[in-house]
DNA sequence: CTGCACTTTCACGTAAACGGCAAGGTTGCG
DNA sequence: CGCAACCTTGCCGTTTACGTGAAAGTGCAG
């Protein structure tokens, strides 16, 4: 946030703080404008800011936020509206992370700190359940391919397959 | 299929070869009827058998199958499309598994076995694909989970949280 | 054999996640 | 300034994976 409001004060040649349209932004990380706008009419981002005439422009931080939309989506099958959670997740421990900073008492630091905790262990348990269940599908699998590799020693023709 | 075979044509003792109708067999495995008659539409698998008045009858490796589906759809987010897929990789060892033991020469059994090993190393792959990517994702939140416990320790106030 | 729950196929309805087009406004190069 | 290429919102179309009846047949307990 800090980041983003220094580039946008001013463009010091240390960060020129590029801005994409939509196309360049989406092409970016792979995927279509269209989706893109589906994805903020949704509530899972909006653009870092628009122009003159409305044109919506994406920094760094909407790619990686993109990147990351898409990254669940195609990898781990999640809906938008279970990402939309865990953006959601994440939106909060931001919030804590402000009030961390607006607090000096040590208890309550620490009881912000400690909800973080919790929230990242719930999203862990979360992708370490699927994880876990498609790691049981792929053992299933070696043992079978094992069994297979067995047999073909059993054979021992010379040939290379 | 042999033992489909054997339990079709005489209900021995050791095995009575339980059919289910539809409602029963989909309520065996957390799915429902509609979704176990579109999935057939889909070629994903059909039923043991018809009774006399064409109510579909499912048998355990229908079961089976229709959880092996479920679990795709469910942990890894696979389309109907893939799981089809994989499945007739399935189908495809099966038919092998049949050649296998029609042939006597050992270098056309070496063959079907080799490529019984390639299909089940393409289907690792794909899953272990999906697995890498979530894990990734579960390895970053980790590394903040971490962050966050080592400010809690910093603070050192001896609460519990 | 009668009634009730279950099943069949057929057909239309729906939510999610976009695709695609129209009508109009914006950017920016020449 | 002109104009091609991009963008905007709005809206309707499409695919996937089912839900939800309707109309008719089946299975079985009483």
């Amino acid at each position: 946030m800090t980041e983003k409001n220094q580039a946008a004060a001013s463009e010091t040649e240390t960060q020129p703080a590029r801005l994409l349209r939509i196309q360049e932004a989406a092409a970016e990380v792979g995927l279509t404008p269209r989706s893109v706008r589906y994805y903020e009419e949704m509530g899972l981002l909006r653009p870092a800011a628009r122009s003159e005439g409305d044109y919506r422009l994406y920094d760094s931080t909407d790619l990686e936020r993109l990147r990351f939309i898409k990254g669940l989506r195609d990898d781990a099958g999640f809906s938008l509206a279970e990402i939309a959670q865990l953006l959601e997740d994440e939106e909060a421990r931001e919030r804590g992370h402000a009030a961390f900073h607006a607090s000096t008492d040590p208890v309550e630091r620490k009881r912000i700190l400690c909800e973080r905790v919790a929230s990242f262990e719930r999203q862990i348990e979360t992708l370490q359940r699927k994880i876990d269940r498609l790691q049981a599908i792929v053992d299933e699998t070696e043992g079978r391919r094992a069994r297979s590799l067995a047999k073909i020693e059993a054979i021992g023709t010379d040939q290379p397959c």
